[in-house]
This record gives C-alpha cells, structure tokens and sequence, in this order.
RNA sequence: GCGCCAGUAGCUCAGGUGGAUAGAGCAACUGCCUUCUAAGCAGUAGGCCAGGGGUUCGAAUCCCUUCUGGCGUACCA
C-alpha cells in the first residue's frame, strides 16, 4: 500500500510547485496557470533519482528560456525535511533530485513491513471485475492461441487482483450452435464407420478431422456397444456429442489445472438457450426498434448503431461511410438464433444479471471484427458496453519446429495441444514465455523452447532468488542472522549497486499498477528480469562474509528483500520460486 | 477496397503519460571462480528505430503518407 515511488514523485513535484509559487512572489517568474509538475525518472542515474520537466515545458508559457526558470525554481527549493539531500541544473533545463538516505530506509521498511502484501494496491479496491478468457470449443483440444490466452488472462486477473479489485476467472463452454452440430455429426460418422466399415458412411466435409474424434467414437462403442447406430439419428447425435462433451470438458479443466489455471465460473451457452434468455435479450432488442426482418431473418442494425457510436466520437461521416458497416444476423430463417445472439446474451448476462463492474474478455485477433458488433449491441441494450467491457485482442502464436511452421488447425489433426506442449516444456517456463506483449505476434519455436539454458530469461530470475535462498541459508549456518530494520545502518547502503538494487525494489507497486493499467501483465516478467539483474550485480560487487556486523547485515537484509520481492513477483504471473537449483 | 495489429542490433524482443548519449538477452570476441550457487559478473563489437513529410525547445514515441508482414471484412464460432 506503500508506494515509495509515488511518494517521491509527488514531493518532488510539489517541491518544484512550491518553488515556482515563490519565484511569482518574488517577482522572478511571471503568473501561469499550470496545474501539476511532470516528474520523471531519468534513465541514467547520472541525472539524479528523479527529475522534473517544468522548466522545459513551462518555458513557452512563461516566455523565458529552460534554464532560467529552472534557476529560479533551484534558488528557492525547500529539500529540508524532504526525501531529497540535493538538486541541481543540467542539460536544456532539467531540475534533477537526489534521494536521501530515509527514503531507501523507508523502502526496505515497506518490503519488511509488508512482507507477501508487498506491491499491493488498492487503486481497484471495490471494483467488480470478470476476465473471461480461454473459452476454447468444447470438440477438441486445445491450441497455441488457448495457451497463451490462458496464461494473459489468468495473469492479468492476478494483477488486477493485486491492485484491490474483487477478480473472477470464467471459461465460457460453447456447448450450442452449429458447432457442436458438426462435432456429433463427426463422431457419429466415425462411430458408424467403426461398426460398419470406412465405406459405409460418408464423413461431413466440413467434419473434424482430428484423431481425437475417432478416439471418442472408439470409447463411446468400448462403453456402450453398437446400439446407438440403430437408434434415431437425432438422438443418436445428441448421445454422442454430450457423450464427447463429458470426455472433452474434465481434459481441459486438468489440463488448464496443470497449467496452473483454476476458474471461479464454468458458463455454459446451452443454458442461455434453455432458460430463453437469448430469445428475450433478442426480444429486448426488437422492442427498443434495433431489429428488421429481412428474408426470414431477424437482423440488428449493427450499422446504426456502430456508426452512430462513431458519430459521437467525432469521426467525419465521410469516413464512416467508407467502412461500408453491415448488419447482423441474430435470428436465422430456419427460427435458430446465431453465436452473435447468444453472445450478446451472455455479455448482457454478466452486466445485467451478475452485475460486474467491468469484463475484460481475452481473445485472439482474428475475432477483432467483432469487438465493436458486440459493445454496439450492449450499448443498444443500455448496458454501455462502449465503457464497461473491455477486449484484450492478442495477436496468435505461430508454432515452429526447428524452423518449419506447424499447422494449428484442430481440423489437420496434427497440431501441438496444450496438453502436448505441458509433455514437452516445463510448466513455468510455458507460462513465463506465453506473457509477452498481446500485441504482438509471437513466434515459438519448440526446439528452442525444450532447451533449459541460459537462453531462457526465467532461469535468470529463478537462479537470482535459488542464490539468494542459498546465502541466507549460508549465513544462518553461520550465525549470521536476516536483522529487523529497527537495526539496520542505513549508512551502509550507501553504494550506487545497493541504491539500485533497493530503487528497483521500490519500482515493483509502479509497475504492477501500470501492468493493471494497460492490461499487460508482460510488464511483471520484464521487471523481474531487471530486479534478478540488479541483484546479480550486487550479489557479485557486495560481499557478506568477512565484513563487519553493521554491513554484513545492511546487506543481508537487503537480500532477504530482494528475495520476498522476487517471491511475490513470481506468484503474480503463476511461476514457482526455487530455493534451490 | 476498407479495417485492426505489427515493422527497433545478425536472432528474440524492451523502450508507461513525447525528454538528456536508443536498451536487454542470445549469438561473436576479451577478461573474472584458494570467501557466500560462474544457470553469475565486467568489458568489446554490433543501429538511417521500414521509407518520406509534418507538429515543437525536443519524436522510436504524436499526426499524414508510402512500402512490407499477419489477421479480419459469413444466416461460422
């Protein structure tokens, strides 16, 4: 809950504030409205812990040049009692601070105080938040693109639950549609073919192919014998797709269980159908005027709406008319409603009914033509999708094998599953490559994936905190105990390596809330990376053993430190921390 | 055609609200283990940030445009 960068953030800019309201009294500076100084913190510690840009951005309002003003505002600083022993002038007209050593006290005091809490928030505090993610048919196995889903989603609700908000992990089981049609009929064929032989029936074209199917046929037959091939064919295909559901579902909740993923919520689409809340949230639609029929099919008017949506921000009807919008089918001529239809539903669902805050839904990009369909229609429902849900669109994974792209379909029946990639990679490290960046597209090579060097980044950050775990363990056999702050000289962490090491332990409550933020909990991983860095460095540059008490311990503690961050770090993204390697 | 995402070192990628000399890791080369884990550290080398315009004190970042790659644009889900 303490957020030392925060802290320091807004001191030095109401230090600067101050300053400046001084200069205007002074007669130094001329009046200006503005509202906050931007503080920043400089890449190269040369240019001090943090720096402000007043000068800079201020310099047109005020007419004087940069580096004036940032005199003016220097001559009148108030550093006593602040975090700050020094600043001064550099470059175009920057005013940069020097921390102090209370601040590095206090940082250590928050890690120590805080322990498993640390890096917490409560910026969400009271907010009702879902993240739907995954949601993989139900006929098959699942893919590359569920993998990394997978990981992003369960990811970003741990993040977004660190940060206070009341988080709910569902999978939504599309066990309706046209769909699960195809699969029943798939395994029908293949049951039949069993019983009477390749020629006799003829699979559906577009049936799936997967070896997976012909296993459920197999079982299915294994179980309950040939009866079923004489039964009525409705029945028949009802028997075997529910059949191959109950098969399917409990494989993906053990898989996605070793994957370290656990659902609050399984929602399955078959009871939207069956309670009629599609056919009401249709109705709700048709009454508020947004529906037509058109050749025996009920339509929204996804059109109007989007482009009205567009008109309100501001978008020139000239360029709303060249995206040639089209309207939705939500009621087909033969009397079933759609996906769309019943994923409006469910959206409405979750807002109407269940009464979430905000949905965050993870997919794939190949479905981003349908993000703005489906906020039009929520926003048409008066739920106000245009704000409340949100879509995390992630580019798909392109699987290599040594250089050779490996076709993803379920249909070839030769993808990599899931469940095949936990046989092959470690879980951890599975889940620490697929949190990359949703924006851009990965590329994943199973050849090097396999390999557990040093070319895997994670073995980087589980060796740092293994190290760490080794040298406390070092130490006590010696006598040498982890002190309590209270008894800690702050003088000796006066080196630029342990001033580094205790501001990038401070950096961890930022960076959570900017993961939060932007929906990105890849920020966790490169962090960690940085964190490992620095300690490594310290590790090699501070020795323990045969140094006094007073810096034996500063340092110890600072281990200890570097380790519960790392812990906590760690947990966020769903990785083990290894106290030995 | 229209739309979404991307283009940064040989490779994989970072570069929050525009900031100081564009950064890591891997690969290459050079050093460092008679004190705590060398799965580590230090160093060298590697760049027209896809191209071109613009906005301003200042652009990899914002705007326009061209090119290249991926993905959409269904009475599929």
């Amino acid at each position: 809950m303490i957020h030392m960068i925060q802290k320091a953030k807004d001191q030095a800019a109401e230090l600067a504030m101050n300053a400046y309201r001084k200069a205007v009294a002074d007669g130094a500076l001329p009046e200006a409205v503005i509202a906050k100084a931007p503080v920043e913190i400089p890449k190269d510690t040369k240019n001090g812990d943090f720096t402000t840009t007043f000068a800079l951005a201020a310099s047109k309002v005020l007419r004087q040049p940069p580096r004036a003003i940032a005199q003016a505002l220097l001559e009148r600083l108030a550093l006593d009692g602040s975090y700050f022993d020094s600043a001064e002038i550099a470059g175009p007209g920057f005013l940069n601070f020097h921390l102090g050593q209370a601040w590095f006290q206090d940082v250590l005091c928050a890690v120590e105080t805080e322990g498993d809490g640390y890096g917490t928030c409560d910026d969400l505090t009271g907010r009702k938040i879902m993240v739907e993610f995954v949601s993989a048919n139900p006929t098959g196995p699942m893919h590359m693109g569920n993998a990394r889903g997978g990981v992003l989603g369960d990811t970003l609700a741990s993040v977004l639950s660190f940060c206070g908000a009341d988080v709910s992990r569902e999978f939504y089981v599309n066990d309706a549609g046209h769909q699960i049609d195809k699969f029943a009929q798939s395994i029908e064929a293949r049951y039949l073919q069993l019983i009477h032989g390749d020629e006799s029936f003829s699979f559906p074209e577009d049936g799936y192919q997967g070896e997976d199917i012909r296993d459920l046929a197999a079982a299915y037959r294994a179980q309950h014998g040939d009866a079923l091939a004489e039964a009525e064919a409705q029945t028949r295909r009802d028997t075997l797709s529910q059949f191959g559901l109950d098969v399917n579902l409990p494989k993906m909740k053990s898989d996605l269980a070793r994957y370290k993923i656990a659902y609050d919520t399984w929602f399955y689409e078959s009871t939207l159908h069956e309670s009629g809340y599609v056919a009401d949230t249709v109705d709700k639609l048709l009454d508020a005027g947004f529906t037509y029929e058109k050749d025996g099919a009920l339509w929204l008017k996804t059109a109007e709406i989007l482009a009205d949506n567009l008109r309100k921000s501001g978008k020139k009807e000239a360029e709303i008319e060249k995206l040639d919008l089209k309207d939705d089918v939500l009621r087909r001529a033969n009397g079933f409603y759609t996906y769309f239809a019943a994923d409006i539903a469910y959206h409405r669902n979750k807002f109407a009914v269940r009464g979430f805050d905000k949905v965050i839904n993870i997919w794939g990009a190949d479905h981003h033509g349908h993000v703005a369909r489906l906020k039009g229609a929520l926003d048409a429902l008066g739920l106000d999708g245009s704000n409340k849900l949100d879509i995390v669109l992630m580019q798909l994974v392109k699987l290599l094998r040594d250089g050779e792209a490996v076709r993803m379909s379920k249909r070839t029946g030769k993808a990599i599953s899931l469940h095949d990639l936990l046989d092959e990679v470690p879980v951890d490290a599975a889940r620490w490559f697929f949190n990359s960046k949703p924006d851009t597209q990965m590329e994943f090579d199973l050849g090097l994936a396999v390999r557990e060097d040093s070319e895997n980044p994670l073995y980087y950050v589980e060796y740092a905190h293994a190290r760490i775990c080794s040298l406390l363990r070092t130490m006590d056999a010696e006598g040498l105990h982890v002190p309590a702050m209270a008894d800690i000289d702050m003088a000796q962490v006066s080196g630029e390596t342990e001033q580094a090491l205790v501001k990038q332990l401070a950096q961890f409550c930022e960076i959570v809330r900017i993961a939060a933020r932007d929906y990105d909990p890849s920020f966790i991983n490169r962090y960690l990376q940085e964190l490992a860095g620095c300690f490594h460095r310290f590790y090699t540059v501070c020795h323990i053993k045969g140094e006094s008490a007073d810096v034996a311990g500063a340092r110890l503690k600072l281990a200890d430190c570097t380790r519960a961050v790392l812990r906590n770090g760690l947990r966020l993204i769903g990785v083990d921390a290894p106290e030995k390697m």
